[in-house]
DNA sequence: GTCTATATCGCGATAGAC
DNA sequence: GTCTATCGCGATATAGAC
């Protein structure tokens, strides 16, 4: 095979997405991949491991996929796409949001991790709804309120599709449409061009 | 012993809360529990029937202390207090609402039964929801948006402590408070008396 | 109802040939 | 890099004595 580390990695996430990473054994992902339990051990130390090189997968699509325009300032629309886009990493990466809080608390160091990368991106998108505020396209607001404004778009973003799946309904455009309509209703008294 | 079955229970929830569904094997349960895991699987059929009853375990508990005052019309406080002791229910279950998603793909009768419940549970909200806005509590509001709000209120009370998490925060009083906050936020726009 | 003993299975992990 | 072979371990589950 061209590339064994990422076959393994491609793998082990179409798994993983599928049925969970405690159904899903090293030689399930073996077998999958088409190589030997062994091979899989030569390139990872373990299903741990495995799952980490997966979250730096993630994240470093997250940083490649989900940027603003440089060329003009951010609108209103620009952010709802910044969400589809996102909405669909996290298709992409599914077992991640499943399981999150049970991986984390699994392996401290990613968690850790996790938080930090996290957290960048947080402040990336308060900044941006910092920038709407002072640009007019929000009304002006306290900056306390700036942040439960973007408290709460972030909450719906990482947790709509979460409350999509404990509900029984499919992640359809459709569905995840109506997780941006919320978002719009959130901001929506503090537009000044409604 | 007075009463195995539940003895079982009680401590399959802590060991499930500290380590994880996953990491508790029956073996491991049987012995907190100080019994042989031959009588463990006299009460029970396995793992998955112990966390089945302890879903009913937390639907029941939910029924008994989610309740309104029956002898005058709910305010916007009430709701705020049903919230406060749903996170509460929702720390002692906690394993459940950390590994939800996926319990719940594992076990596709648990998930139809999950899905029931819940709707009943959002049902009632979403009512109270428009009895506020006909009570002139809330501004007369659109039928859609009175449905968008009950969705946000609904999603910030059934995530909000897993963002916690997620972020590396504890989930001390004050950030339980500061989900409170964030409701209020979402429905400030439209109180006739702010 | 509760125990002890045990059967079966599959996972994680490594050694050693190629 | 990749394979085959294999060991040790712990989990689930049951049988049978008390």
């Amino acid at each position: 095979m061209a590339d064994t580390k990422q076959l393994i990695l491609d793998t082990a996430l179409r798994l993983f997405n599928q049925q969970g990473t405690g159904a899903v054994s090293t030689n399930h992902i073996a077998d999958g991949a088409g190589i030997s339990p062994g091979n899989l051990y030569y390139h990872y130390r373990g299903k741990p491991d495995i799952i980490r090189a997966l979250f730096e997968q993630l994240f470093a699509q997250t940083d490649e996929r989900l940027n603003l325009p440089t060329d003009r300032l951010p609108m209103v629309s620009d952010i709802m796409m910044l969400v589809r886009i996102n909405f669909e990493i996290m298709g992409e990466y599914r077992f991640i949001y499943r399981e999150s809080l049970l991986l984390l608390r699994q392996d401290p160091a990613l968690h850790q991790r996790n938080i930090e990368v996290r957290a960048r991106g947080y402040e990336g998108f308060r900044e941006i709804i910092t920038a709407l505020s002072s640009m007019g396209i929000l009304v002006a607001l306290d900056a306390a309120v700036v942040v439960r404004l973007a408290d709460l778009l972030w909450l719906i973003g990482e947790f709509w599709l979460s409350s999509l799946e404990v509900s029984g309904q499919d992640l359809t455009d459709e569905a995840m449409e109506r997780g941006i309509e919320l978002m719009m209703q959130v901001i929506q008294p503090y537009l000044t061009t409604p």
